[in-house]
DNA sequence: TTATGTTTAAAACGTTTGTTTCAAGCTAAC
DNA sequence: GTTAGCTTGAAACAAACGTTTTAAACATAA
C-alpha cells in the first residue's frame, strides 16, 4: 500500500495543482489522474464529471475560508472602531485568511488567486453560480461590513470601488509569476509571501479611502 | 459580392469577438471562421496558425494603444509637475487612451482587458513574450514614468505595487459583467463606460500613494 | 464461506480540436 | 487569351478530449 491517501483525495490534489498551474480548460482528465497515480474513470465515478470536480476542488478552498472569514467579521462588527481602523483590520483580517490557505504549502495562494479568476474571466458560469450560492451569506455579510465603513459613498459608487479592490486582490495574488518574469531583469522581487500579502493592505486602505469625485471629468 | 472587408479583417474581427468573449482556448477556430463568413483554412493560410491568429489580434489592439501611449509619456516626461499632479495626468492619460479603444464599439474595451487577462494567466506565454517583446520601450518607459513619480519607493516596493496597480485596472475592465450578475439584486450598475474608467482614476492615485509601512506587520 | 455493494481497471465511444491536402477559382501581367 | 501566382473551397487527417461501458478486484456483513 504505497497510497496513504484515498482515491478522492489525491484527484483533489493533484487537480488543485494542475488547475491552479495551467487553468480548468486547459487541464485534461488524463493528466490529473496520471499525476495522481489513479485511474481515468475515478474522476466520473467519484465526482459524476469534470464540473463537478472542479466545484469540489473549489468548495475544498472555500469552505474553510469561509468560514474563518464569517468569525472574523462578526467579531469585527461587535466591536465599535471608527471607519479607518475597521478597514485596516477588515484588510488584515482578510490577508491572515487568505494567508493561512498558504499555510502548508506557500504556492496554495497563488492557485487559489488562479483558481478564482478563471471562473470569473474563463468561460465557468457553473463555478461562479455555485459559489455565490454556496457562500452567499458570508458574501453578503462581507460587503455590508466593508460598505459600512465607506460611508460617503453612494450605492452605485461603492459597488465599482468593491470591483476595483478585489480586482487588486485577485490578480496580485493570481499572477506574481507572470510579471516577475517581465521586470526581474530590473526588479528583483524576492519577498516572501507575508511580505507581499502584507504589502496589500495599506494599499487597499487607501484606495478604498479614496475621495470619488476628487478630480476633474475627462470627458 | 456582399463582404466589402477583406477575409483578414473578417476574421480578425470575429476572432476578437469571440476571444473576449470566450477566451483563446475555449474558442475554435471553427466558430471564429464560421461567424466571419470564411473558410476554415484561411486562418492558417493567413496568420499560419491559431497562435498567430491569436497575437495579430492582440497586435490591432496593441499598436495604436502603444504608439498613443508613448506620446502622451513623452509630453508628460517634458512638463515638470508635482508628483501628485504628475500621477493624476498619468492615469488620466492612461484612461483617455484606453478609452479610444472603446470609441467606435463600446465593448471592445472589455474584450481588449479580457484579453490581456487571458495572456497572463490562461497558458498563453507565446502571447506575453510576444508583447513584452514588440512593445518593450513603451512598457519601459511607461514604468519609468511611474517610478519617478513614487519617489520614496524602493524598487522592490515599486514593483509590486505596480502589480497592484494593473491588476486594479485589468480586473476592473475585465469581468464587469460577472461582478454586475453577482450584485444586480442589490447594487445597481448602470453607469456609462467612460463613468466607469474615469471612477477608476482617484482609486489609482491614492493606491500609488499609499504609505508603504504605515501599518504595523501581521506575522 | 458466501453473498452484496463499492471501488478500480482497461478499453472503447463519439466528438471536437488544429492542421493539412489538393483541386478549383480568381486576379493581374504579358 | 494565356499563363503565373495568390486565394478560396471542401474534405480528410491525426490527435486529444470527456464520458461510458463492462468486467475484475476489493471490502464488508451475514
Amino acid at each position: 500500500m504505497a497510497s496513504k491517501q484515498s482515491t478522492v483525495e489525491r484527484i483533489l490534489d493533484a487537480a488543485e495543482i494542475e488547475f491552479g498551474a495551467h487553468g480548468f480548460v486547459e487541464t485534461s482528465l488524463r493528466t490529473i489522474t496520471s499525476k495522481a497515480g489513479v485511474n481515468l474513470a475515478a474522476v466520473n465515478y467519484h465526482f459524476g464529471s469534470k464540473k463537478g470536480l472542479i466545484q469540489a476542488v473549489a468548495d475544498r478552498f472555500f469552505e474553510p475560508l469561509s468560514a474563518g472569514m464569517m468569525t472574523r467579521l462578526q467579531e469585527l462588527n461587535q466591536q465599535s472602531l471608527g471607519h479607518h481602523e475597521a478597514l485596516v483590520k477588515f484588510y488584515q483580517g482578510m490577508m491572515l485568511e487568505l494567508l493561512s490557505i498558504a499555510r502548508r504549502n506557500p504556492s496554495r495562494l497563488a492557485l487559489f488567486a488562479r483558481l478564482l479568476n478563471s471562473a470569473y474571466s474563463q468561460g465557468q458560469g457553473h463555478l461562479r453560480k455555485h459559489l455565490t450560492h454556496q457562500y452567499a451569506p458570508v458574501f453578503m455579510l462581507l460587503m455590508q461590513t466593508m460598505a459600512a465603513h465607506m460611508p460617503s459613498m453612494s450605492h452605485e459608487q461603492f459597488f465599482w470601488r468593491f470591483h476595483h479592490l478585489l480586482g487588486m486582490m485577485i490578480f496580485t495574488l493570481a499572477s506574481s509569476e507572470s510579471l516577475t518574469d517581465i521586470c526581474a531583469a530590473e526588479y528583483d522581487a524576492e519577498r516572501s509571501l507575508p511580505e507581499v500579502v502584507q504589502q496589500l493592505v495599506p494599499v487597499l486602505v487607501a484606495a478604498a479611502e479614496a475621495p470619488v469625485e476628487a478630480i476633474d471629468r475627462l470627458v
